[in-house]
RNA sequence: GGUCCCAUCGUCUAAUGGUUAGGACAUCGCCCUUUCACGGCGGUAAUAUGGGUUCAAAUCCCGUUGGGAUCACCA
C-alpha cells in the first residue's frame, strides 16, 4: 500500500466539532502511520453558506489539535475544471438537464412517501420533448442538472464495513448543478479526488449511499476508484445523533481546558476494541491506529467522560508534553500535577508557592504559635514531619484541628497537594508570615 | 415507507460453534495518605426478544423489537 494519499474536506459552513475532528484525526493518523500525505480541501461550493471565519476556525482548530496537512486545495478555485468534466459527461449522456422546480420535486417526494414508495426522482426529464424544453425556457425556467446512474449493482470493499452493495435503481440520480449554475458537493468531490490522486477516502458513515453514486462518477470520469473507509457515526448521550452542526465545538472544549491530546486520544479509541488511554503525542497515537479494531456499531460520545478523561490525562502528563508550562519548573509540575483538574490550574499553585496570597486564618493564635516552631533555614522533604511533630507535642492537637488551620493559613485552599511537599516549595519566609496572618 | 447498517456489564468492547462470557472506563470497597487527589489491591455488573439448525449457540439462519444512516437545488 505504497504512497497513500487521503483528504480531509470540510465545508466552511460551520465550526469544527467533535464529529469533524474525528474524521480529520483518522485521516491524519493514518498518513502518519503509513507515511502518506494529507490534503486539506476546502469544500466551498456553497457560496452562500461558506464563510471565511469558519474556514479560519477550521484551520485554527486543526492546528491547535496538532493535525497538520501537506497540501491544500479549494473547490471554488476549480470551477473551470469542473465545467470541463461536465461537458464531457454531458456528451457521454451521463448528465441531463431537469426543469422541475423545487416545489414540484417536493410535491413528488411527498406523494411517493405517502404511497409508501421510496422518494426517488422519476427521471421525467429524460423524456422531455423539444417542445417541452422550449416551453420551459419560454417560461423563464432555468435547468438544474442530474447525474444519470446506470442501473446496476454497485459494490465496494469497505475498510471498516466489509463488502457493501447497492442497487443503483434504488437511488435517486443526484443533482450536481443547481438552477443558478453552482455546483453541489457530489461531482466536484469526485473530480478532486481523481485529480489529486486520492487513494483512500476516510469519512463518516453518513456518506455510504453517496459512495454508491460516487463510484459511478469515478468510473464515468476515469477508472480509478479509491478505497473507502466509512467510520460509524458518533451518537449523543441520549442516542441523538451528534453529527455536523449542533454538536460540541472544539473551541468550546479548548476554552474549558480540555487538552488537544485528550480529544485526540479519546476520539481515536472510542468505538474501538482498545482501551481509551492517554497519549501525549499524535505520533505515538498514530502507531496504534488499526482500522480492523474499529467496531461497526455507533459509539456514544459523552462530553462528561471526555472531561474526566482529560483530568486523568493531565494528572499523568509528563512535563515535556506540556504545550504551555505556565512558567513553572519540571519539579514543580511533577509535585503538583496529581491534584490538577486542568493544566492551567497549575497557575493556582504557582501563585500559592511563588507569589503572594492572603492566608485564611481559622485559628490565628494556634498558627502563630506553630509559626514560631518552624525550623529555620532551608526546607526539605523532612521539614514538615519534624515541625508537625513538635507542634503536636507542644499543643496536644491532633487530626483535623492540627492540620486544617495550617493548610488554610499556608495555602488558603481546603484541598491540595500534601503540605509535606508544599512546604519546601513555599519556603520559610512565606510560611512564617502566612501562619502569622500576613499577606505573603 | 424503500435501501443500508447496528444490537454482549452503566459506557467502549473481547470471545470468528465448546470460556467460570475476558478487558478498559465509570462505580463501590480496602490499602496508602493526619486534606483532596495520585497510586496499589479487590468487588458488583452483560449476551434485547421469539423460533429454528446443532451433541453443543453470545457466535449460524429466520422473525420480532429497538437504535442509526440515507432517500436535499446541504456537505
Amino acid at each position: 500500500m505504497a504512497n497513500i494519499k487521503v483528504r480531509f474536506a470540510p465545508s466552511p459552513t460551520g465550526w469544527m466539532h467533535i464529529g469533524n475532528t474525528r474524521t480529520a484525526l483518522f485521516n491524519y493518523l493514518w498518513t502518519k502511520k503509513m507515511g502518506g500525505t494529507l490534503l486539506l480541501r476546502i469544500d466551498d461550493t456553497d457560496k452562500v453558506r461558506s464563510k471565511k471565519e469558519y474556514e479560519d476556525g477550521i484551520r485554527d482548530a486543526l492546528t491547535w489539535l496538532g493535525i497538520t496537512w501537506d497540501e491544500e486545495a479549494r473547490q471554488s478555485a476549480r470551477f473551470d475544471r469542473y465545467n470541463e468534466v461536465v461537458e464531457k459527461l454531458k456528451k457521454d449522456g451521463r448528465i441531463y438537464a431537469c426543469y422541475d422546480t423545487p416545489e414540484e420535486l417536493e410535491f413528488k417526494r411527498k406523494r411517493l412517501l405517502a404511497k409508501g414508495l421510496p422518494p426517488i426522482y422519476d427521471r421525467q426529464a429524460l423524456s422531455y420533448t423539444a417542445e417541452d424544453i422550449a416551453k420551459f425556457e419560454a417560461e423563464g425556467r432555468k435547468p438544474h442538472y442530474r447525474f444519470k446512474l446506470i442501473d446496476e449493482e454497485i459494490s465496494w470493499n469497505d475498510v471498516v464495513r466489509g463488502t457493501c452493495k447497492y442497487e443503483a435503481s434504488k437511488l435517486s440520480d443526484p443533482i450536481i448543478i443547481r438552477e443558478d449554475g453552482s455546483y453541489l458537493y457530489h461531482l466536484p468531490s469526485v473530480i478532486d479526488d481523481v485529480d489529486f490522486q486520492i487513494t483512500h477516502i476516510v469519512r463518516g458513515e453518513d456518506h455510504v449511499t453517496n459512495t454508491a453514486a460516487q463510484i459511478q462518477m469515478f468510473k464515468a470520469i476515469g477508472d480509478n476508484v479509491p478505497t473507502f473507509a466509512h467510520l460509524p457515526l458518533l451518537t449523543g448521550k441520549e442516542g441523538k445523533l451528534s453529527k455536523r452542526l449542533g454538536s460540541l465545538g472544539v473551541r468550546e472544549l479548548r476554552a474549558e481546558g480540555v487538552e488537544a491530546m485528550a480529544i485526540c486520544s479519546f476520539l481515536a479509541k472510542l468505538g474501538t476494541s482498545e482501551a481509551i488511554t492517554p497519549f501525549y503525542s499524535l505520533a505515538d497515537l498514530a502507531q496504534t491506529l488499526d482500522f480492523s479494531k474499529i467496531g461497526r456499531s455507533q459509539p456514544k460520545f459523552d462530553e462528561e467522560e471526555l472531561k474526566k478523561f482529560n483530568t486523568h490525562l493531565v494528572r499523568n502528563m509528563p512535563y515535556a508534553a506540556l504545550k504551555d508550562n505556565f512558567g513553572v519548573s519540571e519539579n514543580f509540575w511533577n509535585e503538583v500535577r496529581g491534584n490538577l483538574d486542568k493544566a492551567e490550574d497549575i497557575k493556582i499553585w504557582d501563585n500559592i508557592c511563588n507569589k503572594e496570597i492572603t492566608p485564611v486564618m481559622e485559628d490565628a493564635a494556634y498558627t502563630a504559635q506553630a509559626a514560631d516552631m518552624l525550623p529555620k533555614g532551608d526546607f526539605n522533604a523532612d521539614t514538615f514531619n519534624t515541625w508537625i511533630n513538635e507542634v503536636k507535642a507542644t499543643t496536644g492537637r491532633k487530626g483535623k484541628d492540627l492540620f486544617h488551620p495550617i493548610r488554610m493559613a499556608l495555602t488558603a485552599e481546603a484541598n491540595g497537594p500534601e503540605i509535606k511537599t508544599l512546604l519546601p516549595l513555599i519556603g520559610y519566609d512565606k510560611a512564617y508570615r502566612r501562619l502569622k496572618g500576613e499577606r505573603a
